[in-house]
RNA sequence: CGCGGGGUAGAGCAGUUGGUAGCUCGUCGGGCUCAUAACCCGGAGGUCGUUGGUUCAAAUCCGGCCCCCGCAA
């Protein structure tokens, strides 16, 4: 089969990977522009640009999908049998859904009709699922919302962000293969989501890390993990941003105000939170690398009944 | 040229009116103790990121380079 890979990150990046080692036949790569990222603007290409590079693959970088006859005619002429899409990053029009022969599918890092949206992988840590997954699915209207092909469960565990996001991305890739094989056999049984049990799991932004110490520690705990390593749980000490990048709860129950910090050891910070603790043993300040609390306290003081914002 | 912090013993930090470096922890050895993440004594461990320059003398002043990190995107 002809195939047309649209996708940007590393998630995207390791199905594009599978599929050329595979022998799939990806003769054209789909995603987003180059964009002058972190310090000192520098450019950098998306993980998927940089493999789809590596194998000599043509890629199109258009600033936008929607109304470009332009690349709609670029995709026409090259004819993929089907079009993949994973963490592409931008709304996709039903006119290039249509164009393959197969549609278009999308690899999707959630058990759908769970956690549709942008960041399924954070928020199935940070809301607290269990298991999690990856549901490849076939491209309709709506958000996520179309059939689901094939589906592969994860259990969460403790694991965090980066370490979920790296499973889900490995699982991801060979159930597409996987998939793949199945369309082109004609077994693939499409199963309509079910709406009535659908979550939505939103764009993350820098500023969801902030720390509300009113929730309670299981909350925050999830949030810590959820977040790690990117975009970061924090708070702020006085004037300082403290990242807290480990924590665990302590089920003691304290009628300190919320976010005292009740003592500081070599055990970690004890936080007040939700009338219960929780204790903070790996942090980071501006400027400084992450580092295990009793590190930290060697050389840098934190005040015990200070109260974190 | 986006703004900014930083690279000093294994770890976290101090030391910038220039005079070859110190603290806490860890580590090794010894002591005390029923015992200890406690206490006491002693030891090892540092080309002060790199590279030029100024100087009698540089971690400390000046220039280039490398690396790490926070913010902003």
């Amino acid at each position: 089969m002809k195939i047309v890979f649209m996708g940007t990150p590393d998630f995207a990046a390791i199905s594009l990977e599978k599929l050329i080692s595979r022998g799939h036949e990806v003769g054209l790569v789909i995603t987003q522009p180059d964009k002058a990222k972190d310090r000192g603007k520098k450019v950098k290409f998306s993980p998927v640009k940089e493999v789809a590079l590596e194998h000599n693959i043509p890629v199109l970088q258009p600033e936008k999908v929607k109304n470009n006859q332009q690349f709609f005619d670029v995709l026409k002429e090259y004819n993929p049998d089907i079009i993949v899409v994973a963490a592409y990053g931008k709304i996709i029009p039903k006119e290039i859904l249509e164009l393959p022969r197969y549609g278009c599918i999308n690899v999707h890092a959630s058990l759908l009709p769970r956690l549709r949206g942008a960041s399924p992988i954070q928020h199935a840590i940070v809301d607290g699922e269990k298991v999690t997954g990856v549901t490849i699915m076939q491209m309709g209207q709506g958000l996520d919302t179309g059939d689901m092909l094939t589906k592969t469960e994860v259990e969460i565990g403790d694991m965090n962000y980066e370490e979920l996001h790296d499973v889900l991305s490995v699982k991801g890739a060979d159930l597409l293969v996987e998939t793949l094989s199945l369309i082109e056999q004609g077994k693939v049984k499409p199963e309509k989501q079910d709406d009535s049990l659908s979550t939505y799991a939103p764009m993350i932004y820098k500023q969801d890390g902030k720390i509300d110490f009113g929730k309670s520690p299981e909350e925050i705990e999830r949030l810590v993990r959820g977040f790690d390593p990117w975009p970061g749980a924090f708070c702020n000490y006085g004037d300082m941003t403290l990242k807290i990048w480990h924590c665990s709860k302590v089920m003691e129950e304290t009628k300190e105000e919320n976010g005292t910090i009740l003592d500081v050891s070599d055990r970690g910070i004890l936080i007040s939170c939700g009338g219960k603790k929780l204790l903070a043993d790996e942090i980071q300040v501006p400027g400084k690398k992450r580092v295990m609390v009793k590190d930290y306290i060697r050389g840098n003081s934190l005040e015990r009944g200070k109260v974190l914002e």
